[in-house]
DNA sequence: TCTAAACGGCACGTGCCGTGCCGCTCAGGA
DNA sequence: TCCTGAGCGGCACGGCACGTGCCGTTTAGA
């Protein structure tokens, strides 16, 4: 009988299991990120990551339904805590702190790639885009419109301020200049979106 | 010897064809789109697509070194003059009508799937982005710059206006949503996009 | 200590890859 | 008009990775 509540929650994550699993869980996400990182997701394979791990693919498949999942797991292992917001009071300085460390950690070496592959992953596979979205997006975007909102609460933005209309234009030219024109991106660009944003979106100075 | 020149032009491109050759190569394409829309790009092989066009597999390999290569050929041969910005004196009400058309080309029925699929392949074949930028995102990245530099040419934007800052903030919260967060894009999220860009970029009401 | 689950290793059938080879078709030049 | 060679469909091949069985061993927990 299959333990239906926790088929489609991440291996790790669950209770009651041994030390030994536990460990053997995460040397196979660890091969999984070092064969990623040498060969490229595109090239990964389940039997290369059993063979790296010193597993059989059985132990793979036990934990994970497929390469994408795997995946998934492996790289967001390397960010438990999630990127967390600053808050000096000055929304534009927080904001500035905050998206310039996710920028750097999401498309600089060594995570950008994984990260871009991921993300082309979610295109083809429902299953990663629902978790993709559950465990990485969803909160990561959460913190950003909170932080708005607290300023907006306390006056240093509009009140019409549109909160989920400005967390995609933060976040989604950094997205498309990382997957579809292919540019680097710098603090400074960054910078310049953000400028860009509030310049428009009604933004009050501090009195 | 091969025609180093030529090899990597897509193949209908290429001239001295003959009209029977080139038939074939439709052929081709056609049953690339129909087996994509059955059962999308991911499950696509290359022997199905041979089996539905009655081809043999060396007649497709002649003319695509990839299935992604194939892929973008089929598809951007639907949209051959591309997506042409209308002038009628009036930036926002012509970025409105281009993008909203863009949108419903790239993120509806049937295209949206495919075109998502293609984006995504293009994030682990560099022949593939390099193909898709060259042939589409730059053209149309082009246009949009060309419109939005004659408004500031004539007044419309203040002189200082960023327009490849711009043409990002238009089109990254679209393919943000489109592939991150998969919503919907209606016409009403296009227009809150423009005016939220806008109005903080300087924009001066026509005299 | 005992028992059952998890394990590594191996093998299997399947699907698709990319590439040979075969014999046919057909367009273009002699 | 005939010849020739490139392009073609069809078939077969070795290779790889898939996902799943089975086997005998290890290990965690009662």
């Amino acid at each position: 009988m299959i333990d239906v509540s926790t088929r489609h929650v991440p291996y790790r994550y669950r209770e009651g299991m041994s030390e030994t699993r536990n460990r053997r869980t995460e040397e196979i996400m660890r091969a999984t990120l070092e064969l990623g990182q040498e060969i490229g997701y595109a090239k990964l394979s389940i039997e290369a990551v059993a063979a790296r791990a010193g597993a059989g693919k059985h132990t793979i498949y036990r934990r994970w339904p497929s390469k994408g999942a795997l995946f998934l797991d492996s790289l967001l292992s390397l960010n438990e805590p999630g990127l967390d917001y600053p808050d000096t009071g000055d929304i534009i300085a927080d904001l500035r702190t905050q998206i310039r460390a996710a920028v750097d950690l999401l498309s600089g070496p060594p995570l950008g790639p994984l990260y871009q592959a991921l993300v082309a992953e979610a295109q083809h596979d429902p299953q990663v885009a629902a978790a993709l979205n559950e465990r990485f997006i969803t909160p990561q975007a959460d913190k950003t419109v909170a932080r708005l909102k607290k300023a907006r609460e306390q006056g240093q933005l509009s009140p019409d301020f549109d909160l989920d209309l400005a967390m995609a234009i933060l976040s989604g030219p950094l997205y498309f200049n990382v997957m579809i024109t292919r540019q680097r991106l710098t603090h400074d660009y960054v910078d310049r979106v953000i400028d860009a944003l509030f310049a428009g979106m009604g933004v009050r100075p501090p009195a």
